[in-house]
DNA sequence: GGTCTAGGTCACAATTCCAGACCGGAGATC
DNA sequence: GATCTCCGGTCTGGAATTGTGACCTAGACC
């Protein structure tokens, strides 16, 4: 994408930046991924993804299901199962998450080699 | 890479929680997409995003630097002058956030109809 | 009757975010 | 020589987000 210096990368940022709080969040990524290729239940993805607090999974579900990405299907068995599952729209967001998760999956390491050193020379600094 | 299989995609997912923390925060996202091309000054930065505090610019733009995305450069001039720029990783890392702002970029009416929709059904639920 | 389950909700604590004030130190201005 | 400005940044107080743990429904199991 190229962007324009004169008109303002500032108002097409400004646009982008409500899309970018949903879709650039960590736990967006992460249940994104998890759904690609099938669709999951609630403690399932709480499971699979570990780390998440049940009402965060809870209400990055619901905002994903507001925009559109996930569908949300209740079977009326008790106890009630619910399933979720990407939509189209939600599919098309997978490829560029799983661009950036495949990214960051192969750059782990490199960062926290970085992470590490910045951390060394800091302390360096602090202790001389 | 190490994987434990017994795990699964939850150790996995943890692993990748802290870098997707970094990578996949909205202002990041948008600070790469910024510098992309060329090295930016702070005040520019601020000005080129927009909508960001001087806070979370500074911030952020430190974690960039900690992991080793952002070069930081002191030329010792009165007033002092920073100078910020994509170092190799970020270069590597601009590559999947251009593709995810492009996604934001292109999907952002789409999204914003069906939050529309979504809020309009829950307002029918509450007035019925 | 008690307890387990799945899928939540609610109240409250901890953390993070933002706006705006303040800082440092050289140069220009008064 | 006192004050103002500039850039990059820190500090403060309050607002918004996030995490923690308890609770709820309603049938199944013991």
């Amino acid at each position: 994408m190229h962007m324009p210096a004169e008109h303002g990368v500032s108002s097409q940022c400004r646009r982008l930046s409500g899309v970018l709080t949903i879709v650039g969040d960590k736990w967006t990524v992460m249940i994104v991924m998890v759904l690609i290729g099938q669709g999951r239940r609630f403690n399932e993805l709480k499971r699979l993804i570990g780390g998440i607090s049940q009402q965060m999974l809870t209400r990055t579900l619901k905002a994903l299901e507001r925009d559109g990405m996930v569908s949300r299907t209740v079977h009326p068995t008790v106890p009630p199962q619910v399933e979720y599952a990407l939509t189209d729209l939600g599919r098309s967001l997978a490829e560029p998450l799983q661009a950036l998760g495949a990214w960051a999956n192969s750059h782990v390491e490199a960062i926290e080699l970085n992470r590490g050193a910045y951390d060394a020379r800091a302390d360096v600094k602090l202790a001389g």
